[in-house]
DNA sequence: TAGATTCGGTATATGGCATATACAGCAGTG
DNA sequence: CACTGCTGTATATGCCATATACCGAATCTA
């Protein structure tokens, strides 16, 4: 519309649907991060290009390059700013399990708050602060277990790998609201499953084992972390030698 | 009955019952996602576009759709393609941890020997038919524990998403050839990580918890799955009711 | 056998993407 | 005054997936 308005009067009637172009402080990092995780937070990675970040602050594209060198860096930067340990963790658990259960609960938070974390595209080893000092929390978890040190490490590394790909899996089955697509997919997965070429994953299906009841919320569904997670730390306490008393 | 499969997925079930009719002379299916894992193995996904496979089979990059409907239903095939259940483990084992451990054996070859496979964006739960053989395979090797189905699953879906889960770190970390980036991992950990800060890090990196000795194989250093496997095994055993003899 | 239809492959174009390069205004500073 | 650096912009390159229209040949149909 408007389409044939002269020049000079064009910005008048821009003004008049747009009052005012934006309060524009100025870019800066900490505002070009911010808004591209709401994005990604509202509508996911898709959501997340150079443009689209730009145009969200009322900027060009190229202008966020003043600020970060490539977006994959703006991705690293996006996952470290939500990655922040919750102050609760600091303070030391006696209990080394339910120290990691409280260190897990706090993952799976975070992990479920932004979703888009389990869809970043894989850059390397973790490395950002944030991910360091969460691998630092459930180290100091697991010290009253008096592991070796190598044997920690390896463990907080099973765990939190467990845990993103249980998120991720999470992300997948969920993404559709309320459980439908998880229905969805147990349905699929009865019709498709030949009894004579899969006969162990037919007796499964057919024991209920993929249909949750629909009465569950979404996270009491079997897209839960927990029975995973007891199973692992029942293999830890496995590992520790039993204190004589 | 099939009635929500996802588009791209009803060939792939198809072909199970009705093999494809003939090899004739110029392009196929068959052909098309062969050069692409072909593609994939040597120069990784980014090596996977239409335009590139297109190019390497001597065709223009729209001849591939004729037979893919979009660039990730070829993905989706390029997977099963590449996920073959190996004949060995048919045979069933009387001892679930052993048929266990060699069924992560399997699936981490081949994990390993296609490492685009867990870079592969993701597009929904599992559902191809290999996919569904391998669940079926470790569903049977837990047969012998008579746990419950939905135990069971929930077992399977824990270690196959660690071995996945170990195999992407395991591929970041590997991808400058011969360990040469591990070590720069674990310097630069030792560098960025303030022992004021994140102290029960520093205590492992310290007590050498990520220095890997030279002389190991990229397989023996702790990018190994088989010590997280034990602790898993060792809950999963946990969780078995002691036999009265 | 003539006409129509289908099939395999192609040409072209659209819109999105990250980002290299060059440049314009403006701040301050000598 | 000229100079320098800082911030944001304009433009362009090359890659990507893919929609649409087309073309020749084979195959089917009347």
């Amino acid at each position: 519309m408007n389409a044939d308005l002269p020049p000079g009067l064009r910005s008048l009637w821009d003004l008049l649907d747009h009052p005012e172009p934006a309060p524009r402080p100025g870019l800066s990092l900490a505002r070009i991060v911010q808004a591209a995780v709401e994005a990604a937070d509202a509508d996911g990675l898709d959501a997340v290009s150079m443009a689209k970040i730009a145009e969200r602050l009322g900027y060009t594209p190229m202008s966020l390059y003043r600020y970060v060198n490539s977006k994959n860096e703006l991705l690293l930067m996006m996952l470290d700013a939500v990655a922040a340990v919750p102050a609760d963790l600091e303070e030391p658990c006696p209990d080394w399990r339910t120290g990691l259960e409280r260190w897990c609960d706090a993952h799976w938070r975070m992990l479920r708050a932004h979703s888009w974390i389990v869809h970043l595209p894989v850059t390397g080893p973790p490395i950002t602060p944030n991910q360091l000092a969460w691998t630092d929390r459930a180290l100091a978890a697991l010290h009253p277990t008096g592991l070796a040190e190598a044997d920690k490490v390896q463990i907080v590394l099973l765990i939190a790998t467990y845990l993103q790909a249980t998120a991720r899996l999470a992300a997948e089955l969920g993404q559709s609201a309320r459980g439908e697509s998880i229905a969805a997919y147990s349905t699929l997965l009865g019709e498709l499953v030949d009894g004579r070429r899969l006969p162990a994953l037919r007796a499964a299906i057919d024991a209920g084992a993929y249909a949750y009841p629909g009465d569950m919320l979404p996270e009491e569904r079997g897209l839960d972390y927990r029975f995973g997670l007891a199973r692992i730390l029942d293999g830890v306490q496995a590992l520790i030698p039993p204190v004589l008393s």
